[in-house]
DNA sequence: CCTTGGCACTCGAAAGTTCCGAGTGCCAGT
DNA sequence: ACTGGCACTCGGAACTTTCGAGTGCCAAGG
């Protein structure tokens, strides 16, 4: 049904269109792309891309222009991504080595993504679902106030206030702390919840509501971090690039970036970093976005994706070459933090 | 030369425009604010508001615009801060309530901000310049990695990892913490470069070169951390609302919201939480934004601005309302800082 | 049987035209 | 000093015309 030809014929209609963004007739195709035949040849092929659903005509008399279908076509069959090139790939390394922590790395990253793909990117914060203890301290902060600062092994810092309504003594403190550690250290935090139960019971009586209230705290932070999954966006200034049609282009996704809930469904399920999760246009799970694409890849180790980070823009985007920087971009990030 | 009627009638253009987003005429004028004049005495009136220079005419047939001088001198002259009300505060106060941690507390303004004025918010991260250090924390993180931990009296939790050649004696690593939080604690951060000058000295020798590389290190963290300043964005999507000229409004905007050094000097300087600044159009630093206000003002404690917090809007925004939800967060989040 | 040149046809976009009325400035009258 | 009246301006909306890229179909040719 669909020969050679005709699938050549359909990758060169995509080519064009993402380069132009305009629909694309016979004519111009065989002068642009050299396609051994003549146009009205192109012409019966289009007829019958057309026909399958893989493009559509924006009005009677006008050119082509690739459906979702089509793109997806292209993107499983007729393209293969692209590597970056070397001076590029340096770039990268050299723009994410500069990185003093953590939220930096996330922080370049973005910034990264979107330059080099010229989209929106967002990156999920790795999770800390796999994530340990590293270390808690405890500290006094004028006389009824207490800060808890937590440190994951993956090097994420989170910290949290217990107000207490009488003074409280040093020494509890110290003696807190370091049972607190001894209980929690190395732990995974989703193990934590047993191994804080028994603590309150290891101190005098008269400290035992304090001791719990800290506890409380200190699992809710547990959990809130192992549910939030922070995320950075970057790049919106790309939007203007949508073209025209800003109200039903640019609108739902300047809404969606700050919605970090409709972000992380966007993005999926964390993949492994060598696999590359495409969805187009009506495949993504928002209506208003049924004119955008979503390329996402997870990153972190090898094995197992720590999170994922991926870039948002218009269904006629440059597939091969945004899906190259992506998952080039997932792989050096997976680097430094396997490296740090 | 300018008497009251003609400042009531500048009032009710900038009123009415500000309103409709329309040139606004004579006739108009008269129809819906009631002024008790004719409108051939208001047309008067406005030639002369024209002349001095606080409307101007789109085309030579249409109603009258307000210029930025008009603006500014309906913001100094012609309006008064308008309060919120009662909800309003009331959900302020509970919504900001919740906040668990600093970065909560700000993430948390930003989406407040942006919600009431319906514009983009901007608010920059409590300042390091005045704070001084809680408590340092060492951490080994594997056999050859440290974690810094730094904890400022503001509640701002900063992290740094070091690197060293040859494993290190978990002795010296509690020597060094409890030697460093007795030369740092309750030191500014400024002041910290001479407290910190000796501590290498107080070590064997063969371990000072380790010592120094920390040191180094933690200085580095508060320098970049005073002189950082990082920054929150939220309510891009409000910039949907500018109306059309995409190109000329809202591209610009959009560009600066990634460009934090730009954000910072659009905010300008913290002022006294008492003090609102508004830089209409042309009287930002930044051409693009010719079209763009800046509402900014001070939080922090009473007598003294942590940091500033604004909105970016048109310069036909409705100001009075505006600075009136502005003031109001800057004052509610400077009483959740104080009270935490 | 697939390909091609030819041809009549379609229809959106751009350019041109007309029309309307909100708005203006000015002046004479109260 | 204010007002009603009046001639004038000119941008925008609505309509018309023109243009040409693009199409589908068909008959002829390899």
């Amino acid at each position: 049904m669909l020969d050679d030809r005709k699938l050549d014929v359909l990758r060169a209609i995509v080519e064009d269109y993402v380069a132009t963004h305009e629909p694309v007739g016979s004519k111009t195709l065989v002068d642009r792309h050299n396609l051994g035949v003549s146009p009205a040849t192109v012409r019966n092929d289009m007829a019958a891309l057309e026909e399958e659903g893989y493009i559509t005509q924006p009005h009677t008399s006008a050119g082509r222009i690739p459906t979702d279908a089509g793109y997806r076509l292209f993107v499983d069959k007729l393209s293969t991504v692209k590597t970056l090139s070397i001076a590029e790939k340096k770039a990268i390394t050299s723009f994410l080595a500069g990185a003093v922590d953590l939220d930096d790395v996330v922080r370049r990253t973005v910034r990264l993504l979107a330059q080099i793909t010229r989209q929106v990117a967002i990156v999920q914060y790795p999770s800390l679902n796999r994530s340990s203890v590293r270390h808690i301290e405890v500290v006094t902060m004028g006389a009824r106030r207490l800060l808890l600062v937590l440190i994951t092994s993956n090097g994420r810092v989170e910290q949290r206030i217990v107000e207490h309504p009488h003074d409280v003594d040093e020494q509890l403190i110290a003696d807190l702390r370091s049972r607190l550690n001894t209980v929690l250290a190395g732990q995974r935090l989703t193990d934590a919840t047993t191994s804080l139960a028994g603590v309150p019971e290891l101190f005098a009586p008269g400290d035992r509501a304090l001791v719990a209230s800290i506890v409380t705290t200190l699992l809710e932070a547990f959990t809130d971090e192992v549910g939030e999954q922070r995320i950075a966006v970057g790049g919106a200034a790309n939007l203007t690039r949508y073209g025209d049609d800003f109200e039903r282009n640019v609108k739902p996704v300047l809404e969606a970036l700050e919605e970090h809930v409709i972000l992380l469904r966007l993005l999926g399920e964390a993949t492994n970093p060598t696999t590359l999760t495409v969805r187009i246009g009506h495949e993504n799970p928002f209506e208003e976005l049924a004119t955008t694409s979503v390329v996402a890849t997870g990153y972190g180790s090898k094995s197992e994706a720590l999170a994922t980070l991926g870039i948002v823009g218009p269904t006629h985007m440059d597939y091969p070459s945004t899906m190259g920087a992506v998952r080039a971009v997932a792989r050096y990030v997976s680097q430094i933090l396997a490296d740090s």
